[in-house]
DNA sequence: CATCACCTTTAAATAAACCTTAAAAAAACA
DNA sequence: TGTTTTTTTAAGGTTTATTTAAAGGTGATG
């Protein structure tokens, strides 16, 4: 569990810092707008405890900058201010949850966690051509309701080709992407790998299959055809 | 709904007392720090409102002995005075709210409802996945009846991939994640806390084990499979 | 149809990644 | 304070994805 905590006034801030890491937080204080949305932006936060009012930029500016970013990071705003205006404010630009000082703790602690589960609807990513599904975040292979688990290298490789499908792709190009530019790999691991994949295509039972055009690369296809 | 009042003001005490009586609460009253705590302690309260400033034994050393005997019933503090540090004090030292004299009847009344729901809310506080049941505020791991106890960082690691199962975590998400972005801490580290978990499953006993796939991360499986 | 260049597959070797453990250091606790 | 627990460091052993190598295919070309 990670937190950001953005506020100006120090010691509230740091209280509360330290209130988090006495329950297991792993906690990053920052007390103005511009550091706080730099952080929010680069560090990797379950949640985020955004003050309203700070000098250089306010909280309003913060999370409205921060989602224009594409970032969903859930936010928390705290604000003196209990009125309505700034409160419709703060959710309308992107906030999650609304808290007004003086706060109780518990609150506090059980909007956080909320907000984090909340957000951790977890998205699974994937990439699908025709049959076949790369699961890219635990990297397997399914097709229909088989699957294997694909090793690093095999991963890469075909993780390329689901991305240019209907290409037919050059070894070199196949090892500049994933093994590097400079590295005293030969052609013939390339080959080696496009049997390991073949086998486990096979495995699945896909239709499709990796297909070589002689002296110009790899490319997948359907068998019968 | 049981309630504590603790509070050498004895007529602002009966006075308080009576009003909740009206409202269909249990109420004792006690008239100093000491007698306070003993009855804390030993009675099964929903809430307890505690004055601060109070002869022999304060309001903060109350609450303070109360956390420390593992009590968690919310504690609403009632202060003259306003000022944010003894707030921060009182928060930290585990009170759940805080309400500065002189307050409104009806402000007193809602914040002891809510601080009631709160608690009864938060009671079950646990992340469970398959066999596994992580108890979130003590920081123990269940499995069926047996049970063990996890330091931060394991607690930590075992956290994130709970909220994450399915996915291959890499080391380099586990450590940003459980010791934030700027530490030398090595890969090698992790490995280690990996080991201290697996033996941790096996020890209570469950199905699911932390499975490594190599250059990639760790996950979490059934280990027949 | 013989040859050559390229491709495929497999099995064994290798080196990098991973695991475990012990012990030192640090932090929490009493 | 001394004691215990947790965290970090370090080292040697194990595993396995990756690489190498070598033996057969394949098909285009003369």
């Amino acid at each position: 569990m990670k937190l950001l905590i953005i506020d100006d006034e120090i010691k509230l801030a740091d209280a509360i810092g330290e209130l988090f890491r006495q329950h297991k937080y792993v906690v990053d204080v920052v007390y103005d707008g511009e550091d706080g949305l730099y952080c929010a932006q680069n560090g990797d936060y379950d949640v985020i405890l955004l003050d309203v009012m700070m000098p250089k930029m306010d909280g309003f500016e913060v999370v409205s900058r921060l989602r224009e970013s594409k970032n969903t990071t859930p936010v928390i705003m705290l604000t003196a201010k209990d009125d309505l205006q700034s409160k419709v404010k703060g959710l309308d630009l992107g906030a999650d949850d609304y808290l007004p000082k003086p706060f109780a703790i518990e609150e506090l602690l059980a909007r956080v966690r909320a907000a984090a589960r909340r957000h951790s609807e977890m998205i699974v990513d994937t990439i699908t051509y025709q049959d076949l599904t790369l699961n890219t975040s635990n990297y397997t292979l399914h097709c229909g309701d088989k699957s294997v688990s694909l090793g690093a290298k095999e991963y890469n490789i075909l993780h390329f080709m689901l991305k240019n499908p209907k290409q037919v792709l050059s070894k070199d190009m196949i090892i500049s992407k994933v093994w590097g530019l400079d590295s005293d790999i030969t052609e013939n691991n390339v080959e080696a790998y496009m049997s390991f994949l073949r086998k486990k295509l096979y495995f699945v039972g896909s239709k499709l299959t990796i297909l070589s055009k002689r002296m110009l690369g790899y490319y997948l296809e359907t068998d019968r055809d």
